[in-house]
DNA sequence: TTCCATGCAAATCGTTTGCATAAAC
DNA sequence: GTTTATGCAAACGATTTGCATGGAA
């Protein structure tokens, strides 16, 4: 990803503008409606290197397809494994330290990514 | 999943065995080696089976496909957002909490699963 | 003018499903 | 005897790839 190109920062301003967190098709869905002539592999080619630069969050999902996520503030996310409902929390949490002197991995910059289950599901 | 079935002991006591976490084609490979008859659809509804469950755990991966891991104690994983090494550690934080409070989401009992950069990758 | 990104369509990967058979209860 | 799990093959959704074209440096 050395060239710019219109597409990624229409790809990019669209992502960083949404307040929810599409999956690979949504976004091209909804990229598309803006720009009709835009490619489906286009769009899967520039999340990869994006997410590759940090420049996106992959958001893992237990439910479903894998969703998308503009990286800004130091966010993490939760995932309920039951619906699938993304829940969004601060994370200036030691935690981060901890798993770093555990395992020697540097939990991602702008925050990580938790399964479990929501009150929605559990009270079912 | 009401009824016992040899396929499924197998599938489990495999899962159960192993010190790696295998993706759901990889332990079909393993467990057709000992048992040349089963099939390929049998382990994945298995595998989605068990996860549902709480018996498995399903580890999200940034890098390549799910895989899957054993539930027995109180572990959680670290996932290398390059290469895909996972990293176990004890879960044993108040880190739940923390998140519990911060969203309503429960962590899964069994642990739960962090995406970060590892020593080896960071250093290239 | 050299490289890189795009668009398109075909190919591929991982997984799920329908249906007949076999095993569990 | 009824229900549930299996095996097989076909279907499916999501993503990737090969190749020719167009845009960026």
């Amino acid at each position: 990803m050395k060239n710019y190109s219109k597409q990624r920062e229409e790809i990019i301003r669209t992502l960083s503008d949404m307040d929810e967190f599409p999956t690979a098709e949504e976004l091209y869905m909804i990229v598309k409606a803006k720009n009709p002539l835009i490619s489906r592999s286009t769009v899967y080619r520039n999340l990869n290197g994006l997410v590759e630069e940090g420049r996106l969050k992959k958001i893992p999902a237990q439910v479903g397809t894998d969703r998308f996520c503009y990286v800004s503030e130091e966010k993490s996310h939760a995932v309920c494994m039951k619906c699938g409902k993304i829940f969004t929390f601060d994370s200036k949490l030691n935690f981060k330290k901890d798993v770093l002197d555990k395992t020697g991995l540097t939990v991602f910059n702008s925050g990580f990514t938790v399964q479990g289950i929501c009150e929605a599901c559990r009270n079912k």
